[in-house]
RNA sequence: GCGCCCGUAGCUCAGCUGGAUAGAGCAGCGGACUUCUAAUCCGCAGGCCACAGGUUCGAAUCCUGUCGGGCGUACCA
């Protein structure tokens, strides 16, 4: 990781030397892991861009610069120029070695940059309402926001997973009413879900619960909030136990209702006081007395929209805007919401509005909002229509059970959140017993078995890593490997960096294939040569934690047999 | 209609934020177990990166348009 600022920071000094002005301020040299092995360890690809700030032939500009470093650098064995103008650097053997043992000993964090630096992050993810189980689609979000948290604190950041649910607004109002009409079914009343409730089976036997509980004396209209609570109570309850089935627990429940009494009101009022173009933000309805509007047109959204209804209800936007304004004041360095495609609306009309509170650049600086696409589910070759209010979906839990394997299940939903999926629940089970996780899991294995084949055989890792002769590395293979393992810390960063955990499957992969050929051209364990064997068990160590770590941040289980 | 996202091998997906011959896994074909786990390894085959233009030394990646698909366009969250 030092190794590639370190270099930039040379090739920049020599640019300066010899471009001085010539070379804008904001000119970036980039260095990177090279794709192709016969094109060195790592590449710069800047003289091919400085080509045209400084109309000269990007190859002489390499050469230039190459010809222009006089000192040795560090950890570095080979410097040439190849094709159009890049400049290849081949990393030394005994730097590759440094870097395997410090993976060996300290592990992945070890290496990894120290982006968050102790500040503070808060995500805020899956924050599906109290009113049913968890579903499919939840089950991306929720795999997304816990591997990005686990992924900031992989780096340095101090994090808090928070999940935010509405429990004041109509949608509970209908579950409420649902669940009592269930409830007088129960003792043969004739029962007449309204519209719009919701109709999953699990809402009778919440009724049958609160039967057997309450006795048959309670009705809707004696007893609104006793329903509304009892269902929110139950409702909350699967979702923290279909969240445990991943392993993934919060640190905090925030409800609507939790926001101070007049936290919403102030918002309103302060966005009230804004005038833009000589118009308050918010102005009222032309016929309905109480009805409010927000003019989001003047903060460059399509439309306006109602914050307060007739009734005196507030739409959704506005306690959302409002539950916002509460996390910046809790003093977060950094907030990531993570989203469905469906939220895309709402979330850039709650920015727009914290920006205009908050300022633009706080809210820039501090909110990133990540949306992911939906999961479209597939059963015997058709799309599978959901709706929660309908009672017709396929829940987290039973999806799991599907799979058959919470870490298959994590596994296949680990893509790229801007991604559409296609889920085939037929093939998933299938696909699970061939999925890529167990061919990581088994590199796992493989090298624990190694571990234990090792210490029957009186062979230990080195005791000091920096005493290791790079010398009894110095085969093809082994160097392969080190290559790989140099470059992960810096794909683990970048992949914080991007918020993009899926690049972690990636990275497994490689390693995994890089271990598993490893493996096949090289005897690890040899009594005969004692000191080869150690070094390359360190190679193995490096290996194995460099995988448990990765694995532990997408919260996979690294299992030492299998 | 308008806005956002997607379209890469038969299937599921990568492609490091413009670079050097486009990559995995699965499925297909052919090889490798007296040796630390064959849930592995090696090889073959498979692609006009949806299509058409543009930007430049250079495009799967950026821009425009077209065609497909998803989501939104609620006084539901």
């Amino acid at each position: 990781m030092r190794i590639r600022t370190e270099l930039e920071r040379i090739l920049s000094a020599a640019v300066d030397d010899i471009w001085g002005d010539l070379v804008p301020e904001d000119f970036q040299v980039t260095v990177s892991g090279s794709d192709n092995l016969e094109f060195g360890d790592l590449s710069c690809q800047s003289p091919l861009k400085l080509a045209r700030i400084v109309h000269d032939n990007p190859r002489k500009i390499a050469s230039m610069i190459v010809d222009s470093i006089k000192k040795k650098l560090p950890g570095i064995s080979g410097i040439s120029v190849d094709g159009p103008g890049f400049i290849n650097f081949t990393l030394s053997l005994p730097y590759l070695v440094s870097v395997s043992g410090m993976l060996a000993s300290g592990g992945l964090k070890s290496l990894l940059p120290d982006i968050g630096n102790g500040r503070k992050a808060l995500v805020e993810y899956v924050s599906s309402n109290p009113t049913g189980p968890l579903t499919v689609g939840h089950c991306r979000q929720a795999v997304l926001g816990e591997s990005i948290s686990s992924l900031l604190e992989a780096t340095g950041w101090e994090v808090s997973r928070e999940y935010y649910f509405n429990d004041t607004g109509r949608q509970m109002t209908l579950l409420g009413m649902s669940l009592a009409a269930r409830y007088k079914a129960v003792d043969g009343g004739s029962a007449e879900i309204p519209d719009g409730g919701y109709h999953g089976d699990y809402i009778t036997e919440w009724a049958h619960e609160l039967r057997d509980e309450q006795g048959s004396g309670l009705s809707w209209e004696n007893s609104s909030t006793e329903f509304i609570t009892f269902a929110r109570e139950r409702a909350i309850g699967i979702i923290k136990s279909d969240l445990s089935l991943l392993n993934i627990e919060f640190d905090r429940y925030f409800a609507e209702s939790e926001l101070i009494p007049d936290a919403v009101r102030s918002t309103i009022d302060k966005l009230s006081s804004i005038e833009i173009d000589g118009k308050s933000l918010v102005y009222p309805d032309n016929d309905e007395a109480g009805k409010l509007w927000l003019r989001f047109t003047s903060l460059g959204r399509p439309s306006d929209r109602v914050i307060v209804r007739d009734s005196g209800m507030y739409t959704y936007r506005m306690p959302d805007i409002a539950y916002h304004i509460d996390k910046f004041s809790r003093g977060y360095d950094l907030m990531i919401d993570v989203f469905g495609a469906d939220h895309l609306d709402t979330s850039k009309d709650v920015t727009a509005a914290l920006e205009i509170l908050l300022g633009s650049l706080a809210v820039s600086d501090r909110l990133r909002i990540i949306i992911h696409q939906f999961v479209t589910l597939v059963r015997e070759g058709r799309k599978i229509k959901m709706s929660t209010r309908a009672g017709k979906f396929v829940t987290l839990r039973e999806l799991i059970r599907d799979v058959g394997s919470v870490d298959v299940t994590k596994y296949l939903f680990l893509t790229r959140a801007e991604a559409h999926m296609d889920f085939d629940l037929d093939l998933a089970r299938k696909e699970s017993n061939e999925n890529p996780v167990y061919y990581v899991q088994y590199a796992h294995a493989r090298i624990s078995g190694i571990m234990r084949t090792a210490k029957d055989a009186g062979i230990s890792l080195p005791e000091e890593h920096a005493a290791l002769s790079a010398d009894l590395l110095d085969g093809e293979h082994e160097r392969e490997l080190m290559r790989l393992l140099e470059l992960i810390p810096s794909r683990t960063a970048a992949a914080a960096e991007a918020c993009e955990p899926h690049r972690l499957t990636e990275i497994l992969a490689d390693l995994a294939t890089g271990f598993h050929r490893f493996y096949q051209y090289k005897r690890i364990v040899d009594t005969e040569n004692p000191d080869a064997s150690s070094a390359r068990l360190m190679l193995c160590e490096a290996c194995r934690r460099s995988i448990s770590d990765l694995l532990e941040i997408l919260g996979i289980d690294a299992p030492e047999r299998m």
